[in-house]
RNA sequence: UGCCUGAUAGUAUAAUGGUAGUACGACGGUUUUUGGUACCGUUUGUCUAGGUUCGAAUCCUGGUCGGGCAACCA
């Protein structure tokens, strides 16, 4: 039943510790966001990952906010990452903030400066930097290295205490000022910022460093493998020898390569710039590849996790191709999206022998890839109906199996029809397109015998409903823009976002629900904006559907 | 120039000394009241040079190329 799939190289970790009975068998993950910005397509790789590996082996996964940095970090960053979370499906054990271990890491770093492992710098962060070397020569220590246990312990608190002005002093670990491995030369644990907390508020000034609060963080918890991305693994040394020299819980930290994506950037620095610097509509912006801008573009938390699933989890960097996400997102909403019509170019065409003030209602189903077609629908049909614009033309190629004059094509769930004739305007566009329908053609009930290769969609002029569409491209020009020259701001694709005023659907769109995708036949995907109104509804392409039409050189843009 | 990492079709990812496979893409075909879907087929790969071995993508050595590391960020 289940595939076999072959395991990635943490699921092999995973199994050999539960084989050598390493932890009692149990297995904790954890997903620890800094919440400083809204989660991306590259957290719900992490977030699969560490949820998924849990649950395979029976374990369960803590959500633990990294907040050591209160000048960054918000409550609505919280707050959003929660929902994207619990959105895609996953349930944290526990709900941690490593604000929340403030006071056992005092006593931590309190315990390393008695061990003689840590001391108060009070030099420059410009003079620190210059004591350290470079990669290629040693650092040198400086006076207060040898500073003894008691006046380290004493100027701590006094840090802590509030009496010194930010950048004033800091905490290092005493560790090799000659390492090869830069994160090992005496790194900062703890440094002063007089800042309000969003959790703690003002009751400390002092705050850990990454390195000195995520292991132990970790160990507090008892995570047993902490997976976290390949820039980590410098800081491995560091996590090891933090937990060694606190006899802590010997949490592990193994490292995955992140995900990247083309066409778009993926850095949180990156990402705000674009929301503050207007580029985009918020964090949310369809086109954002943040996890509540794919939601609002119509993608489907199943999709995003098949997405991860497919990208599978390695050690090598990689760039991932977004016609893969697409892929995933076209499966999913094949066999669930309703379809429906919506004309978003629209060209009139009129049937000059179909009676005037006649309404027949057309039956068609919902999904033809659904058992039973998922229920159905009617769709009122008239004499005059909107087509698309692009399924005419004036002097077709050989193998345009849509509309010219004297070509057949059938109207979807309707009858088939022949082009007579069309009319133009003084700048020579095309504004109307004269049919003649065969009675007999009537869907359902066709003894025309007459087949036609071509089927198109349309809506019945006096009963469509106007809505605004919005086509969604990719963000950027070209593949990896932060690896461009210049500002990566300069290659934003100027055509990502395209927006069509007035389509015309079909009435039964009427009842469209707000995180339900649509398929708009032969268009695309489609789902209701967050903005969307009774009385002005608006759809996000959510992306359009393959198009294996070779005929024109033409071809529409992907998104 | 130091240290750490990694390298398999176009893109990802398997093969754990024994037939280089899978997915997406591309190309071609069948079906189709969506030029969609489904189904079938084709195409393309072990960075390089040596070595060990009956046998190497896998082990060893040298090289090449990619990524990371010198924030009081995470």
């Amino acid at each position: 039943m289940s595939e076999e799939r072959s395991l990635n190289f943490l699921e092999e970790i995973v199994e050999e510790d539960i084989a050598a009975g390493k932890n009692g068998g149990k297995v904790l993950t954890r997903f620890p966001p800094e919440p400083n910005g809204y989660l991306h397509i590259g957290h719900a790789k992490s977030i699969c990952l560490n949820f998924g590996l849990a649950q395979r082996y029976g374990g369960q996964t803590n959500l633990r906010f990294d907040d050591t940095n209160p000048s960054k970090e918000e409550v609505e960053y919280v707050d959003s990452i929660k929902e994207d979370v619990k959105w895609l499906g996953f349930n944290w054990a526990n709900e941690l903030y490593a604000s929340d271990y403030f006071d056992k890491l005092y006593d931590f770093a309190v315990k390393l400066i008695k061990k003689g492992l840590a001391y108060v710098d009070d030099s420059t962060a410009d003079e620190i930097a210059a004591q350290k070397g470079t990669p290629t020569e040693p650092g040198t220590p400086n006076q207060y290295r040898n500073r003894s246990v008691e006046e380290n312990l004493q100027l701590f608190a006094e840090m802590k205490a509030g009496k010194y002005p930010d950048g004033a002093k800091v905490l290092r670990a005493k560790i090799d000022l000659a390492s090869p491995n830069m994160h090992m030369r005496d790194p900062l644990m703890y440094r002063i910022k007089h800042t309000h907390h969003h959790r703690t508020g003002n009751d400390w000034c002092i705050y850990p460093m990454y390195d000195f609060a995520h292991g132990e963080s970790d160990a507090i918890e008892e995570i047993t493998h902490s997976v976290c991305t390949l820039e980590f693994v410098p800081h491995r040394p560091l996590y090891d020898w933090f937990i060694e020299n606190l006899e802590i819980f010997p949490s592990k930290q193994y490292e995955f390569a992140r995900l990247n994506l083309n066409y778009t950037v993926m850095s949180k620095r990156k990402l705000l710039q674009l929301v503050e610097e207007k580029y985009v509509d918020g964090w949310d912006d369809p086109r954002m590849p943040t996890i509540s801008g794919l939601r609002r573009r119509g993608y489907t938390p199943a999709s995003i996790r098949e997405f991860c699933e497919r990208i599978g989890i390695a050690k090598r960097e990689n760039m991932i191709d977004v016609s893969l996400l697409e892929f995933c997102i076209r499966e999913d909403l094949n066999k669930t999206a309703w379809r429906r019509m919506a004309v978003l170019d629209p060209i009139k065409m009129v049937i000059t022998n179909y009676p005037e003030g006649q309404v027949e209602n057309m039956f068609s189903e919902n999904n033809p890839e659904a058992e039973g077609g998922d229920g159905g629908r009617e769709i009122p049909f008239s004499r005059e109906l909107w087509i698309e614009r692009e399924d005419f033309m004036e002097d077709p190629p050989k193998k345009f199996f849509r509309l010219g004059v004297g070509l057949m094509v059938r109207l979807k769930s309707a009858y088939i029809v022949k082009c007579d004739s069309f009319e133009k305007d003084a700048d020579g566009n095309v504004t109307q397109i004269n049919c003649t329908y065969i009675p007999e053609s009537r869907s359902q009930n066709d003894t025309s015998g007459i087949h036609v290769k071509g089927t198109i969609h349309w809506v019945s002029v006096p009963h469509a409903i106007t809505a605004e569409v919005r086509l969604y491209d990719r963000l950027f020009k070209v593949e990896d823009p932060s690896n461009e020259d210049g500002d990566f701001k300069e290659y934003i694709n100027p055509d990502s976002l395209q927006v069509l005023e007035k389509v015309y659907i079909e009435p039964d769109l009427a009842n469209a629900v707000p995180g339900k995708g649509y398929q708009f036949m032969r268009k695309g995907y489609f789902t209701l904006d967050k903005n969307s109104t009774r009385d002005k509804m608006v759809f996000n392409r959510t992306v359009t559907l393959k198009d294996g039409w070779k005929g024109t050189a033409q071809q529409p843009s992907k998104g």
